[in-house]
DNA sequence: ACATTAAGTGATT
DNA sequence: AATCACTTAATGT
């Protein structure tokens, strides 16, 4: 990036932190800022009406949400939520500095369409996930994602909570995981999977 | 010791 | 694969 970019980030964005299992953003929020995640991880949710969610990708160190770059473009409400799954640092960047930046800067506008084009292939996959693969292949998938997220191959999740991401049942999820602890790829623990190989 | 929450299980659709 | 109804086990107060 251009030191005059860096600069100009440096003197217009706001640096905030998030605890694990805090909400950066609600489906319908104001979207005035663009997040770019410094360091930590954000998944990236979905509703519906019941407000029952589905996971639709992550989102690691140095990247953006393309939901978000959508909805400040048209300066319009969020359609997703963003929950952060680890201590995370994020940069705030106000929408007003975007389009003036994507003139500007040929690395800024560069950034964010790779940004744009990863986070649609990453829900390209998760769209073939749900559309092709058994749940018992969507919940392996699941959990290797997660375990290289967060990088360690213990995992503190419930199996509630997994069944909220895949948007299953928490009965289903249990009797998943059992055989897959069974075929010796996993072990279970209360609030805790650790996967023995990936 | 008791209540609460997570996980395991059989039966049913 | 989902839901129900129930049990068992772990954890917090």
């Amino acid at each position: 990036m251009q030191p005059e970019l860096i600069e100009e980030l440096q003197e217009k964005s706001a640096l905030h932190y998030y605890e694990s299992e805090e909400y950066i953003l609600h489906v319908g929020d104001q979207m005035s800022f663009i997040p770019i995640i410094l360091n930590g991880s954000i998944k990236v949710l979905r509703e519906n009406n019941e407000g029952e969610e589905l996971l639709l990708y992550y989102i690691e160190g140095g990247d953006t949400c393309a939901m978000t770059l959508q909805c400040c473009m048209r300066k319009s409400k969020s359609e997703v939520k963003a929950l952060a799954i680890e201590p995370s640092l994020v940069l705030m960047i106000p929408i007003e500095n975007m389009e003036i930046w994507m003139e500007k800067y040929p690395s800024w506008r560069a950034f964010i369409l790779q940004s744009y084009h990863s986070r649609m292939m990453e829900l390209l996959e998760t769209i073939d996930a749900m559309a092709f693969m058994k749940l018992d292949e969507r919940l392996l998938k699941y959990l290797i994602d997660q375990a290289k997220i967060t990088g360690s191959l213990e995992l503190s999740l419930t199996h509630q909570q997994i069944a909220e991401d895949l948007n299953s049942s928490r009965v289903v999820i249990s009797r998943l995981l059992k055989q897959l602890e069974l075929k010796g790829g996993i072990q279970l623990f209360r609030n805790k999977i650790v996967l023995s190989s990936i």
